[in-house]
DNA sequence: TAGATTGTTAATCGATTAACAATC
DNA sequence: TAGATTGTTAATCGATTAACAATC
């Protein structure tokens, strides 16, 4: 296994992105067959429900360490605490949310995040109407305060949620207060340092993707 | 250019799901840039804020059938225009959405998807407390009725912000009432007829691929 | 044992990048 | 003209898929 030193978008450590991602949904089928008192499951089973092949499973399994037995698959139970345990869901992250706006509000309001060990322990705006409430039992603190409290509070995980006006100098301010990880749903690329890790959730990008393709679906039939 | 016939996830004529999400982010740098009073633009200068470089650019640009002037770039105007039409953006898409919650609620109240021809005509759930109130608007009605009123609306779009365990359930009621689209925030693949049109927003996926960067970056410095 | 399934190595495919020709 | 930039064809790279060996 190969080890690469680049941080940011792509490979850290051999694993894909796309493996990355097909991960936590494997997971989310295991819990329903252990729910359901299934105990053993192959790559056939995980991939019929994924709609990839058995293969694909296979490698993106190997990812967590997990080992299977031939002719019996893998134990239910292992393989949700392999994946588990790989993606570091027992480990808590805190972060601080800048943007408290209706995707904001909803982030904040998320408990399922707290799955994955996510802890949004603040939010940041700039209206003044906004500071000084509070949303989903998190306070709204001026957006002037987040560089500061941020490297006060170590915190290493910025969401930014503000209007892509303000994205940019939104994640500087992050980026000053040593947050090293955004994960960024402004519809546009921020510019980083090499080191910072970005995850972009562009749901602009998304929708508009899928308009073209319904769309498409019309015109070529 | 060639078109295949497969509708679903991949290609549907030649461009790739990468280049379609770039796209509405080239868009947005050049309007910053139009209301910088600028109206040229190269390559190089789009690729320098997107951080990629200059060939993929004009590579992607192409799609939009748009042609620059060697020297001199694109029309910054022209560009807009290209990409506004390539995308569909001009076309309006009425959309049920399912699951009032956080999520849903943010969608519902997010006004600037109007700018990509969204209108989400009205909002489904199951708990009789939120049916029968609106949010931003929108009426929310029983979740039994979607399929119905899709049918008899001629919707086209279903955007499904139900928790996982009802996602699927969802989804076969929508394509029972003859929508051709899906946009899925549920952390799991569903199980769709080929000619379904899927995107996928999995913010599960994508926090816990974020985490285990920024946990990695800590083990292998 | 036979057959199913895992694990691994090789081939394919597609997106990105490089090289180069065309043009203003 | 010279130089910058577009447009296009070829090479590279990485993810997916196929083929096959190992094992219960």
């Amino acid at each position: 296994m190969s080890i690469d030193i680049q941080i940011s978008n792509t490979a850290v450590s051999g694993i894909s992105d796309a493996s990355l991602f097909r991960l936590p949904q494997y997971h989310y089928f295991l819990t329903t067959l252990r729910d359901r008192g299934i105990t053993k499951v192959s790559c056939s089973l995980i991939g019929q429900e994924m709609n990839c092949i058995p293969v694909q499973v296979r490698k993106d399994l190997q990812f967590t360490g997990v080992v299977g037995k031939p002719k019996t698959g893998y134990s239910v139970a292992e393989l949700i605490h392999s994946i588990e345990t790989f993606l570091g869901w027992n480990n808590t992250n805190q972060a601080f949310l800048a943007g408290a706006g209706n995707l904001g509000t909803a982030l904040l309001g998320h408990e399922r995040f707290t799955n994955l060990g996510l802890r949004i322990v603040a939010a940041f705006d700039s209206d003044p109407l906004k500071i000084g409430s509070s949303i989903h039992g998190k306070t709204v603190l001026p957006v002037e305060c987040l560089a500061e409290l941020a490297q006060r509070m170590s915190i290493q995980l910025g969401i930014i949620t503000a209007p892509a006006e303000y994205a940019q100098s939104v994640a500087d301010q992050m980026i000053r207060g040593g947050i090293r990880a955004i994960w960024n749903f402004a519809p546009l690329r921020l510019k980083l340092p090499p080191h910072i890790i970005i995850q972009n959730e562009d749901l602009y990008s998304s929708l508009s993707a899928l308009s073209w393709k319904l769309a498409r679906c019309f015109r070529t039939p």
